[in-house]
Formats: structure tokens, C-alpha cells, sequence
DNA sequence: TCCTTTTGGTTCGATATCGCACCATTTAGT
DNA sequence: ACTAAATGGTGCGATATCGAACCAAAAGGA
């Protein structure tokens, strides 16, 4: 007789999690939305902060992964940013069909600003959690989110 | 001189935690709406799970705040379920410009069937964190959240 | 009581998101 | 080389999301 399920409550706590990460999602969106300029999204500042963390020059495709979205949308939030001047979409030298995402200046200077004018709101609950137990929730979280890439086959 | 920022590095910390948070979220978005009906979205999902969780009879209102979204996109969200027949809208005996949501039984049966669908799809990763890690990983997060909630003001 | 403010909810318009279909290139197979 | 399949990206239409403005009921003063 297969085993299909030894633990059903594991279930319920993933689910429990899930709610949770949704929620917090939800926060932080409307919080980081609040100080960014006009129609400023999240996503396209996650895409500025991801091309500084990483490194430019990766291909639109690569950043949709990045961030699990369709590529459709990462089209679409990549060229509001073009639009506004932050970044520049170049040919891929290695293929004719793909392209590339470089930071402007401007792109550059105004994550610098964007985490600035951030820093007050992070500062009013960054003592929630301590160094080690955020390091710890980000690699447990890190790890789940791998396994998940990976089970998506 | 005062003291803006004592630990500059825990702020990218948050940062990363966000992030990590955004694609842990998009990755089980895209998976349940994967296996729920088709034009079926995680919120209304979501709504449902809540309402058996915690107890129907919530205020539209009351939904919003637990999920941190603004009252419009709820009120959506519970158009589309109603007009599933999976919830139904009443009136407030307490208050006449408000309203109550109520499961029906369609709406009860179809969690249950939702849950057993998704049940591999979970089965396919539940082996990532332990049971403490996760219940861990949830207080902490619970706790953050409500954290963020109050500095809203 | 009358008037102001607050609160719960919806409507409306603008934008974001995403699936589907499509095109151009690249890769693989023969 | 020639064709078939895979890959990177976009256009389009349908829906989701959300802020602003609005309405009706309730709460709070005077």
C-alpha cells in the first residue's frame, strides 16, 4: 500500500505559510508603492535592484525567471523602465532574437535614492527580527524556494 | 549627531527577505492556479480558506484587512466568488451599510476538493522543512507582519 | 436635533498581469 | 543543406488590481 501522505498537517502548515508570505507580499508592495514616484511598481524596482545585486546585461528572459513571472509581463514592466529612462535595451551579441538589459545612470542613482528614501520605513520595524534569525528565515526560505523551482520540472 | 541607522546591513537583509518572499509567493501563485478551476485566482482561493479557517460571517471589510488589500480588489474578489455560488452575500443585522459573506455548501466542498487536488503538488516539496523549521519559520513571519501592519499606523 | 465626520461598500478609469498566438532566430536531426 | 523542433520576444485580449470619487448609514458634537 503506497504511502501517500504520512503527515497531512505538514500540508496544513505550508498552507499556513503560503498565507503568511501572501500577506507580507501584500505589504511590503503597498509600503515600497507609497514612497516610489508616481506610477513606479514594485516589480520594476525588484528588476533595478536585482540588475545591481547581480549584474547587468542579462537578458530579458533570465530576469523573468529570475523572478518567476511570464515573460510577458517582464516585457511589460521592462519597457516602463526603459520608458522612464532606467534602463537600455540592447541587441544580444550572441543571438539575434534576444536581447539585453543594461542600467542607465539614472537607473543606477535612483535605486540609491529609492533605498534611501526606503531606509526610514524598514528602520521602523528592522528591529523585529535579529541578524540570525533573518539570515536563518532567508535560508530556510531560500531552500524552499529552490525545491519549488525545482518540483515546477 | 543622531543615530539613523545603526546596522545599515540589516536593512539589504530585509531587503533580500522581501525578495525571497516575492518569488516564493509568485512561484505558488502560478502552482495553485495551475490546479484550480479555470479563470479561478489564488485570492479567491485564498478567501475561502480564510473563511473556514477563521469562521465565516466576515465583513468584506474585515477580509480586506486580514489579507492587506484594499477594499476594492475585495469587493471583486467576492464577486467573482459569489458569482461561482461558492459564497453568498448578506446583510448586516448590525449595521445596514454593511454586509456578510457566507460560505455555501458548494463553497465548503469545493475547498476540500482544492485541497485534495493540491495535496501532491505539496507532497512534492513537504519534505523541505521539517515540521519545527516550519512552524518556525511561520512564527517569525507572523511576527514580522504584524509588525509591518503596526508601523502603518 | 442638526450638522459634521467617520465608516462600509461600490463604481469607474487607469494600469498590471498573464495566457495565447505569432514571428524570427537558433538548434537538432537527418 | 533542409527540415522540424525549440527558444526569445512581442502583440493582443481578458481579467486583476488599485486609487479616486462617490453614496449611504452610523457616530459624535454642539
Amino acid at each position: 500500500m503506497p504511502e501517500t501522505n504520512a503527515a497531512p498537517e505538514l500540508n496544513g502548515l505550508y498552507f499556513q505559510l503560503f498565507n503568511e508570505i501572501g500577506i507580507i507580499n501584500q505589504l511590503s508592495r503597498a509600503a515600497f508603492e507609497a514612497r516610489l514616484p508616481d506610477g513606479m511598481v514594485l516589480p520594476q524596482f525588484a528588476v533595478i535592484n536585482h540588475l545591481i545585486r547581480v549584474e547587468d546585461g542579462r537578458t530579458p528572459l533570465q530576469l523573468a525567471r529570475a523572478f518567476q513571472v511570464p515573460k510577458t509581463s517582464m516585457t511589460h514592466t521592462l519597457a516602463g523602465l526603459e520608458k522612464r529612462g532606467l534602463v537600455e535595451m540592447r541587441a544580444n551579441p550572441d543571438d539575434a532574437r534576444s536581447k539585453q538589459v543594461w542600467l542607465t545612470e539614472a537607473g543606477r542613482k535612483f535605486r540609491d535614492d529609492a533605498i534611501a528614501s526606503l531606509a526610514p520605513d524598514v528602520g521602523a520595524f528592522s528591529d523585529t527580527l535579529g541578524r540570525e534569525e533573518l539570515t536563518e528565515v532567508i535560508a530556510l526560505l531560500e531552500r524552499l524556494r529552490k525545491r519549488m523551482d525545482a518540483a515546477r520540472d
